[in-house]
DNA sequence: GAACCCTTTATTGTATACAATAACAGATCG
DNA sequence: CGATCTGTTATTGTATACAATAAAGGGTTC
């Protein structure tokens, strides 16, 4: 009996399937050990990161650690300033907003050719993942990083089947930021479940293989989150 | 009498004007010398570099080429093994296609920012660079090198004009490809003037401050652009 | 007390030696 | 032969010492 790629990914953890990250190495220790660091928010934004400082959190000399910090720079979830000096970025609601423009713009253009090139096994997996999601969403009360964790591989694999190496590239510099996650905790039910209903629009239409549809769906399904995002983080203030 | 940002940029030479490169110390000599080997067209697509040659060949030591060689990775202009080898890229014809394709999204939505943004400083700077590209292609015979000194910059000016650092660093990826430039030399004199004419319009749309219509100069600017180096490069064969 | 210069300290940049790993080549065995 | 094992070499990865540079502090002068 052979394993096709759809149950392939059956027995394995979730998080596993679309697995991008080299997982070895002092390097991807320090790469690890940082960005965990930045997203559990003990890391305030606007403050000074040092080079020994990180490799002390890491446990690795400096060497991998200004590897690491060149990723997560090209990720912004770090900036440097004039002298070259580390910090933590620190997201302005525009910023955030042209994020999620620019996902809006190249995650529509993946969906579109997704829509052409996904065969039946990728889809019967996007629902596997959905369904995750859903059940995540309707747990009492929803599991919030469990939701978090299928949406995003979710949208990888639409991504990875747009097979375009350099659209990748470039998405994966726009992933989403600390200020996003932190503030997804206090997302509603019901935005969680519109964005469930999203996926399972956007699964219509790669079964119809429409390319414009995918993408009007992945358009909205964008931008709409912006706006859950964005009204988030105003009631927090 | 002081010196606005046009007059500024008028006795220094034209590449300095959109400087986004830091231009010190070992790590950015390693850059620059491994970029114009990359450019030369000495280094064949597809074989193997060491960072020990490229040691050499840029005179520093192999940390700072490290640093340089994950930054031409992040260019494409270098990609690595499974075993973390490094060789010269080569691109398909799909891969400029898609290269192009994603270059018109973004700077498409650039170009739609910058009709808003854009000052009459801005505009006539524009203008300044186009004279020069004017210029290359008038000569006899038409200066090429000149011709995408010029280009390039005016593009840049475009992307730093729609304000968005996210979307100039993405931008920053999907640079010229050497195939693409060493390509360039056999555009007849009628693309390189099409060309030309192209930003005579996408800088009327820039006047009327209209951004559809400088999407769509800009769209069909690139689009034409790839099928110009996809004839070149099959009459190359 | 405010601006300037000088010393000291903090931080990043570079070179180099060594460690880990992958590719290679030749020998051995079926 | 062909496959596989093994030692050798080529190449990248990591740690560390030192160099270069920027920031911070402290004293001096006006």
């Amino acid at each position: 009996m052979h394993m096709d790629r759809a149950s392939q990914g059956r027995d394995v953890p979730l998080w596993r399937i679309v697995g991008s990250h080299r997982m070895s190495g002092a390097s991807d220790t320090a790469y690890t050990a940082i960005r965990s660091y930045l997203l559990s928010g003990d890391a305030p934004p606007g403050s000074q990161l040092t080079e020994d400082r990180l490799s002390e959190i890491s446990g690795v000399s400096r060497t991998p650690v200004r590897e690491a910090v060149r990723q997560l720079e090209s990720e912004m979830l770090l900036v440097r300033s004039e002298s070259k000096r580390i910090f933590v970025a620190d997201w302005s609601r525009d910023d955030i907003d042209e994020m999620f423009t620019l996902r809006q713009m190249l995650e529509g253009h993946a969906a579109e050719r997704a829509a052409k090139l996904l065969g039946p096994a990728d889809i019967e997996q996007l629902e596997q993942v959905n369904d995750e999601l859903h059940q995540a969403v309707d747990q009492d009360p929803p599991d919030v990083v469990r939701f978090l964790d299928a949406n995003r591989i979710f949208h990888e694999i639409i991504t990875n089947a747009a097979r375009s190496p350099r659209l990748a590239q470039v998405l994966a510099m726009l992933v989403e930021q600390p200020v996003v996650l932190r503030t997804a905790r206090q997302y509603s039910v019901e935005d969680l479940r519109q964005s469930a209903r999203d996926h399972d629009e956007l699964i219509a239409a790669f079964k119809a293989h429409d390319a414009a549809w995918a993408r009007s769906v992945m358009g909205s399904h964008l931008r709409r989150a912006f706006h859950t995002f964005a009204d988030a983080a105003s009631d927090a203030d």
